[in-house]
DNA sequence: GCTTTGTTTGCATGAATGTGCAAATATTGC
DNA sequence: GCAATATTTGCACATTCATGCAAACAAAGC
């Protein structure tokens, strides 16, 4: 629990809500780790997200020039993008000779979504989600 | 229902799947939609994100000069910041006198964030999520 | 009308990034 | 060892983009 929250615990208010902006960015809730801009930067281009979406449906791990025949861009572009897809854990490499096969962590990726969109909803005042009624807020 | 899809359906395939990454490539998924850079693009930024999270866990509709005072830079480039947000369906704005508050669009950013994952799901040959295992994927 | 406050826009600048080509590296088969 | 195939890396280039400052615009109060 951050600072904020526990001075608003101390002073037992029926509502644990930061009332400003500035308030609520001194308190650290889920939504802060869950809302990484790295995951983004790593979707956020067109041609990345369709090599993930390409890789996704095929549903085994791809090489490299295979994926590269989908799309109009050169094989090394490709390479570079699996691999910044990689880093940011959306997909995984493994080497089998000369070929490196990329694919998706379905569940990692798709965990990690479902518990952005739980944090989102906790913050919900009117309660988005179910479960948020019991007073004081799920922000933090 | 995409092309490659009706053929392998013609041919009566117990497996639909795409095998290679050109065919997945052209065989067209509720990923191809949910998967959408745009969105990505508006919260890859840092400064974006923080600005994301501050007006949720606010809870309320927040000014351009109160979220700015949350964060280290400009009045003018949070208002640039809060406009990107908005267009990318993240934030909506709402006008008051001279002020312009913005709030997280809760209900919509977690449902579109819960639709991705589930076609995430769907796209898994292991079958992350329930329900894959009647034949076929649930990808195209 | 004038002033004040809040927001947006124009402009310039520096950094980050996507891309293609060529070269280098890695691995297999001969 | 040498050739062929697959992938990665170095380099250059063009574009995008985040940022700050100043000016413009909008709305309220006097």
């Amino acid at each position: 629990m951050c600072k904020y929250c526990i001075m608003v615990h101390l002073s037992s208010q029926p509502e644990v809500r930061p009332g400003t902006p500035a308030e609520a960015a001194a308190c650290c809730g889920p939504i802060d780790r869950l809302l990484d801009p790295a995951l983004f930067k790593a979707l956020c281009d067109p041609t990345r997200a369709a090599l993930v979406a390409c890789i996704a449906k095929c549903g085994r791990g791809c090489s490299v020039s295979e994926v590269a025949a989908c799309c109009s861009v050169d094989t090394s572009v490709v390479s570079r993008h699996l691999a910044t897809l990689e880093k940011a854990g959306v997909l995984t490499s493994e080497r089998d000779g000369r070929v490196v096969r990329y694919s998706v962590r379905y569940a990692d990726l798709s965990a990690t979504l479902r518990a952005l969109a739980d944090a989102i909803d906790a913050c919900c005042p009117e309660g988005c989600a179910e479960g948020n009624e019991e007073g004081g807020c799920g922000c933090c």
